[in-house]
DNA sequence: TAAACTGGTTTGTAATACAAACTAGTTTGC
DNA sequence: GCAAACTAGTTTGTATTACAAACCAGTTTA
């Protein structure tokens, strides 16, 4: 397995911004996720939490759907089958090029 | 070695930007380049080039030295000590938190 | 019934990535 | 000897972006 470089330019934008690769990685370890649960565990805030949803909706990468609990809404967000293996090629990828072995 | 996924929002993004990652990586593998080699090998048009390495620069993690191959102009950059502290960090990290194990 | 709160979305703005156009100097052709 | 083409970059213009402030529709509280 050899590391050409090059590869580097090609890494999934859509995963790499690190709001939403935090985002993404947050949602690989959960079966899905409400909108303010994203918010309190990433740290950011409603607006951006909400604009980097739609570009992962956009991407294909993750599902939103908008609920209700009780009276109030609830937006539940989940990774997609496309969304989980863009992230696994994305995270291959960076292990491959960032391990110091090679 | 537990894995605050929220250090995910704190990656130096002088780095991580996959352009100047990609320049990053290259520099890392060898003591010097020449601006040309660096253009040839990243695959990034000049005036892209130029600017990453400008940010590079300012950050503190490429030393740029403009010199003359004969009559020519020739840029010379290299990683600084802080720029490879920097790019072993981010590689740390980004390997902590792709790794699947954990 | 108005004020404050909830769970978001839209809008404005500053920063960014990128390539096209430019620059300063050099070599080549005639 | 001088214009045209080339070299090695830098600067400029533009489109995209990340981000938070302002907004919105509905709900609860006073």
């Amino acid at each position: 397995m050899t590391k050409d470089l090059r590869g580097l330019a090609d890494l999934d934008r859509a995963i790499h911004e690190p709001a939403r690769l935090l985002i993404v990685t947050i949602l690989s370890t959960v079966e899905s996720a409400d909108f303010l649960f994203l918010q309190r565990e990433a740290g950011l805030t409603k607006g951006n939490l909400s604009a980097h949803l739609t570009k992962l909706e956009e991407a294909g990468y993750v599902e939103i759907k908008k609920t209700f609990k009780g009276k109030l809404p609830l937006t539940v967000c989940k990774l997609t089958k496309s969304g989980s293996k863009a992230f696994a090629q994305y995270r291959q990828q960076m292990v491959k090029f960032m391990s110091t072995t090679g």
